[in-house]
DNA sequence: AGCACGCCGACT
DNA sequence: GTCGGCGTGCTC
């Protein structure tokens, strides 16, 4: 030890830490352990009047010297410090998203349970040598089922030997067993030495590519373009056990709705063994198990929803986005980053390869790729393109039916064109799905007597009728109230009357058509709803029901064999509301419905209703035309200065008293940067302009991709105090426009 | 984000 | 006369 450490460890320390909390600032505490906490070491701190998580951040803190007041760090948690890769994502997508670093650092250490050591858990072991003296049946069998020096579970050994657990138990009394510690279950180790599916050769080129790039440690991006059933999965498995291979994590997002019981069989196949998932459905036990598996290394493939980014993996090798047009990979409250960036952010500082898949990628991508002209800022990306479906099957006709010509009758939704062959589908015996992104019976209840429309009193939206609940519905803010017998505003009696279709209402359409037909409703609403909707699924895989009527639920991740009808009620939803990527979104919506059907030996195909069969998204998914669409839409981007050719933010303002939001709104506007390249349009009502009870002003801020528009924005939103109630929310890159 | 401090209206 | 509303400010 030299003179200067013996200095340093005498004196007491001063340790910089960021703490969970939407700050900023570093603060800074006394440490009088014998070591030094290395950056990232997670601790607890009291902070204010309560204790907080919090990670030891590298250097002295960036503030001036922290005041006199120092409070003593609580402890530091039993878990390996935070990789270095960690620390810098937090500081960069503070960065990007204009989020507080604390906020970012929640995202990390959202798993309270994790950091604290594992509560010790007890099973049994022989005692050896046994005591003297005769076992009955059942005890002997207890006794084999615990072999050697190993430590069982009660339950484990209670079933191993067709015993209850009273049993065991007795045994440990009478002096078999005793009490041992139970080490934790050893997690399952995917295997990527077994054999990989015969692949096709294009998708053994792409692997091949993958490969290499995976085994090399190439920081290199890929966009993976492949139709539904091209088996773009399967080459992204080769690149995943390319990683295991060369002894690193592999890490694949999913869009939650995704990751299905379907995709964990075929990894499973794959891979003789589950890989660690992440999503939002799991219990605080197995979250801590994987949380801390992911840190330790002992979790070798993590598959998870877009949190699952931020999952403390220290020996990456792989990131790969599946969906990567997904816009549920966008979070747009609390620090709003896209996932598909933090992805390729993780990849950056891991220095690995990125995988981006999609059968529709977003046009970013597509620009990036080069396969529409690219912006002139971007990174390139590696384009890989799976051309032929699986097996051969070609991709379904798409049929466009015009509301305006082909009409429903008075009162239904269904055209007589998607009628006819609903009918005659359940007829061959053969399944339809009926697609409609609307929840409920109907979108809105109007009074016949006096023109009456039930809204929410807390949003600028009608409250939507769940006609099986009983219920009136908002589905912004979750606001209900039981159906009226009449009407609230004049008091007629029976005159209230349902306006446009739900999922349920199609459904009872559809059971009037074909009376004979199984049917069932899915949506992903319901609480509670992940079993009855695997349920639903099987019994679809099964053959048990017929026609399948729901909402986006049904476009994903499912195979249904006998499916060879898809029946799309509206295709316009999507189109209205001026949202700069309708078009974009309906295009790979449809694309994706559409591909549900034929997939198995049948062969199938789609019919999409429209009041607009002359759109250019429309018009593309029909002739499968998806290089016009393509060039069409990065034009008209191209020209407006739309991302991914400009760069777009949001400004939302909001606050109960909608005059004051207003006057705030006035005023950011008057303080708006005069930079070039950047402009700002607005304060108007945002979207929505009522929420959850509080009104909402926007201001949208266009500039072009040279312009540092994170900065310009800082400094901008910096020298603005929101006062009272008001709040002040920045989306640097917004994806929706609601 | 929490949490307290602090300054103005309807209650035992 | 207090309880409690939420506006304001701070947290090493």
């Amino acid at each position: 030890m030299t003179t200067e450490d013996l200095f340093t460890a005498a004196r007491s320390r001063l340790v910089p830490v960021l703490v969970t909390a939407p700050l900023d600032k570093v603060f800074h505490y006394h440490d009088a352990n014998a070591s030094a906490p290395a950056a990232g070491t997670v601790v607890e701190v009291p902070f204010g009047r309560q204790q907080l998580a919090g990670v030891v951040w590298p250097g002295a803190g960036d503030d001036e010297a922290p005041g006199a007041r120092l409070k003593t760090l609580a402890r530091r948690f039993e878990v390996a410090p935070l990789p270095a890769e960690i620390l810098t994502l937090i500081e960069r997508v503070a960065e990007r998203t204009l989020a507080p670093r604390g906020a970012v650092l929640k995202l990390v250490l959202n798993v309270p349970a994790a950091l604290e050591a594992e509560p010790a858990r007890f099973g049994w072991r022989r005692v050896e040598p046994p005591p003297p003296g005769k076992l009955t049946a059942a005890r002997a069998r207890v006794l084999a089922a615990c072999a050697g020096a190993d430590v069982h579970e009660t339950g484990t050994l209670a079933a191993a030997a067709g015993v209850s657990a009273g049993v065991v138990r007795g045994l440990a009394e009478a002096g078999w067993l005793e009490r041992a510690p139970l080490a934790e279950p050893a997690l399952p180790r995917p295997d990527p030495a077994r054999p990989g599916p015969v692949l096709a050769p294009a998708q053994g080129e792409a692997a091949a590519a993958l490969v290499a790039a995976v085994a090399a440690r190439r920081q290199e991006g890929y966009l993976l373009e492949g139709v539904t059933g091209s088996g773009k999965t399967e080459v992204y498995f080769e690149a995943v056990a390319a990683c295991l291979r060369i002894g690193r994590q592999a890490l694949v997002v999913l869009p939650e709705i995704a990751l299905t019981a379907q995709w964990l069989a075929r990894f499973e196949e794959r891979f003789g063994a589950p890989p660690v998932v992440w999503h939002s459905g799991l219990g605080p036990a197995v979250r801590r198990r994987h949380w801390r598996a992911a840190l330790d290394g002992r979790a070798r493939v993590v598959v998870g929803a877009r949190s699952a980014l931020f999952l403390p993996l220290a020996e990456l090798g792989l990131v790969v986005v599946d969906e990567e047009h997904d816009s549920s990979f966008k979070q747009d409250d609390g620090v709003p980053y896209h996932g598909r960036d933090v992805a390729e952010l993780r990849a950056e500082l891991a220095g690995c390869p990125l995988v981006l898949a999609s059968a529709t990628p977003s046009l970013e991508s597509l620009a990036r790729a080069g396969v529409v002209p690219p912006p002139p800022t971007a990174t390139a990306l590696r384009r890989l393109v799976l051309p032929e479906r699986h097996g051969g099957a070609a991709p379904p006709p798409i049929a466009l039916v015009d509301l305006k010509r082909d009409r429903p009758p008075r009162g239904r939704f269904l055209s007589p064109t998607l009628a006819t062959a609903l009918a005659a589908t359940v007829a061959r015996g053969e399944q339809a799905l009926v697609f409609l992104n609307r929840r409920g019976y109907a979108p809105l209840l109007i009074c016949r007597a006096c023109g009456h429309r039930e809204r929410c009193p807390n949003c600028s939206a009608w409250l939507v009728w769940h006609r099986l609940r009983g219920r009136l519905l908002c589905h912004h803010c979750g606001y209900g109230r039981p159906e009226p017998a009449h009407c609230p505003a004049c008091g007629a009696v029976e005159s209230l009357a349902p306006a446009g279709p739900g999922v349920e209402r199609i459904a009872e359409e559809v059971q009037a058509l074909v009376p004979e037909a199984r049917i069932a409703v899915m949506t992903a609403d319901r609480p509670g709803s992940t079993k009855a909707l695997q349920a639903l699924v099987e019994d679809a895989a099964a053959g048990r029901l017929d026609v399948l009527v729901g909402t986006q639920v049904l476009a994903k991740g499912h195979h249904f064999p006998r499916l060879t009808l898809v029946g799309v009620v509206d295709a316009d939803l999507g189109l209205a509301g001026g949202d700069l990527r309708a078009g974009e979104r309906t295009f790979q919506l449809l694309h994706q419905v559409a591909g549900r059907a034929g997939r198995g030996e049948l062969a199938g195909r789609a019919v999409v209703q429209t009041h607009l069969p002359e759109h250019p998204a429309l018009g593309a998914v029909a002739a499968g035309d998806v290089a016009r669409f393509r060039a069409g839409e990065a034009a008209e981007r191209r020209a407006a200065g739309l991302p991914p050719y400009g760069r777009l933010a949001a400004v939302i303002l909001s606050g109960p008293d909608r005059d004051e939001v207003r006057a705030l709104g006035r005023e950011l506007a008057r303080g708006a940067p005069r930079v070039e390249g950047v402009r700002v349009l607005g304060p108007a009502p945002a979207p929505l302009a009522l929420l959850r009870g509080r009104h909402r002003e926007r201001l949208l801020v266009s500039a072009t991709p040279e312009v540092e528009l994170g900065a310009v924005l800082r400094r901008w939103l910096a020298g603005v105090r929101p006062r009272g109630r008001l709040r002040l929310f920045v989306d640097p890159d917004p994806e929706s426009f609601l």
